[in-house]
RNA sequence: GGCGGC
DNA sequence: GCCGCCAACATA
């Protein structure tokens, strides 16, 4: 039993209530505090994004999180400003990032995946810390139970007590919750259903409010997304929201700038349409398409990733992302992390490797590129002439352009046809300043590196609009409140 | 994918 | 069924 020791803790513990975000906050911001408050609240979710790769157990996970949460998002402070200055942190960089990941299904689902996370880590914590703060957050977050009348419990003791002791019972109140709430409750075969309502004790509660919280942020996010456009076209944050999942990405963000041109996990597809030679967006589309890649594919694409400066840890993040679409990210730990591990270098004889060659990838010892459900190889070489050609016309190639990669094709000089094809696709880069293209069609990452550079430096990069203090609240919500006609897609 | 261990 | 370990190599 614990005591209570009001004096002490119970005022400086007490934390928010108020984090099912019901409605957007009606002040503004600056446009650093705009900017801050959404890293803030990035570097957490990105936090639990990479606690859950980790495999730990129940109690890391949380002690871990809670380390992140209570330095960026503190839900109470030292002083009643401080604690004001935080409370509104965290409710605006919600409302912002909702905005910031709305306007993509692949977006939605990442930024549902995490907030849910960290509901119900702060759920849970809520539920420890016992009555007083749970009412306040349910009649903030508007959510009330039909709870039983002790006549109703008795009554059918025998059905709800499951493996429950008898004390436990005993101290435990009932809901009555519509069935399609609890499916999740019901599949585990953890509460009794009747008359379509299902029975649900106190203490799994938590359960249904993630679930109702869940579809509330998917709803939400659904909503925004139909009216994105409308804020998006606001010159200052604009911009912000719509780089905000490719910035501040960085590990702990000990460098303040992030280097051009480094690669992590979210920005994969970026470079994979415009910097990656034929065989690699091949893989890339592949598993995009197939939420996974056969051995071969991993590693023809694997190491060429890592040799294009993806570290281990984003490497696990980007394949984790999408396997983990059709599997559990527990399968994936246990059938694919080794050897990503291992290809860096970490495993084993703690070899670190380096990326096929153009040579390995077309003649070396790999299964059949053209089996069903292979992606690896090089099209120029294992390709048909006739899905060769149509691939080509596919990305927007066509005329002389592809008659002269055919050509190289039909003559057996693949790299040719790859270094053609790097031609077509970068005009002018012969006499771009910076780019050479002596390893284009011999590797890769030469073809990669000299498609980076290329852009690089034929973009001289427009940036920096530090703006002025302004209103960027207002946009945020009102799209988040009154969003526009029609809906996208909700994430399921 | 191969090899290897239980 | 569970698991570990390996292969590669352009390159300014
Ligand atoms: S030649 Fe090399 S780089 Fe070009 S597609 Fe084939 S394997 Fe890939």
């Amino acid at each position: 039993m614990f005591t209570s020791s009001r004096q002490s803790s119970s005022k400086a513990s007490t934390s928010t209530t108020n984090f099912f975000y019901t409605t957007p906050p009606s002040y503004e911001l600056s446009l650093e505090d705009f900017e801050s408050f959404a890293l803030s609240r990035l570097i957490v979710l990105r936090k639990i994004e990479e606690l859950k790769v980790k495999g730990l157990d129940r109690n890391q996970y949380n002690d871990a999180l809670k380390r992140v949460v209570n330095l960026q998002l503190p839900s109470s402070g030292p002083s009643p400003s401080a604690k004001k200055h935080n409370e509104k942190r965290d409710l605006a960089s919600h409302f912002i990032l909702r905005l910031a990941y709305c306007r993509t299904e692949e977006l939605r689902r990442w930024l549902l995946t995490q907030e849910l996370a960290l509901f119900k880590f702060r759920l849970e914590d809520l539920e420890k810390r016992g009555g007083k703060d749970m009412s306040a957050f349910m009649k903030n977050a508007g959510i009330s139970f039909d709870k039983i009348t002790q006549d109703e419990k008795q009554s059918m003791q025998s059905q709800l007590r499951f493996n429950m002791s008898y004390r436990d019972f005993e101290a435990s109140s009932f809901y009555r919750i519509p069935f399609a709430e609890a499916v999740d409750l019901i599949g585990r075969r953890l509460v009794h259903v009747r008359a379509g309502m299902a029975y649900v004790p106190g203490g799994k509660l938590v359960s249904i409010i993630c679930a109702r919280f869940r579809s509330h942020l998917s709803r939400s996010l659904a909503k925004a997304a139909a009216s994105f456009s409308h804020v998006s076209s606001d010159t200052r944050i604009g911009p912000l929201l719509k780089n905000m999942n490719k910035q501040y990405t960085g590990r702990d963000f000990g460098k303040q700038h992030t280097v051009e041109g480094d690669m992590n996990a979210s920005n994969v597809d970026e470079y994979a349409q415009r910097s990656m030679p034929l065989c690699m967006r091949q893989v890339h589309d592949g598993l995009k398409k197939d939420h996974k890649l056969k051995h071969d594919g991993r590693r023809q694409y694997g190491l060429f990733l890592k040799g294009a400066g993806l570290t281990m840890e984003e490497s696990l993040l980007f394949f984790q992302n999408e396997f983990t679409k059709i599997m559990s990210a527990d399968d994936f730990n246990k059938n694919y992390a080794y050897n990503i591990r291992h290809s860096y270098g970490k495993e084993g004889k703690r070899q670190s490797y380096t990326a096929f060659s153009s040579t390995t990838i077309i003649m070396g010892p790999r299964s059949n590129p053209s089996e069903v459900g292979s992606h690896h190889g090089c099209p120029f070489a294992h390709s048909g002439d006739a899905s060769l050609a149509a691939l080509l016309g596919k990305m927007g190639i066509g005329g002389k352009d592809r008659d002269d990669i055919m050509a190289h094709k039909k003559n057996k000089m693949y790299q040719l046809a790859c270094a053609k094809h790097f031609e077509v696709t970068h005009p002018g880069a012969a006499k771009t300043e910076g780019v050479d293209l002596d390893g284009v069609g011999n590797h890769p990452n030469a073809w990669f590196n000299s498609s980076v550079q290329y852009w690089k430096n034929k973009e001289p990069a427009k940036k920096d609009m530090k703006g002025k203090i302004n209103t960027p609240m207002a946009k945020v919500e009102r799209a988040v409140v009154s969003p526009g006609s029609g809906t996208a897609k909700e994430v399921v």
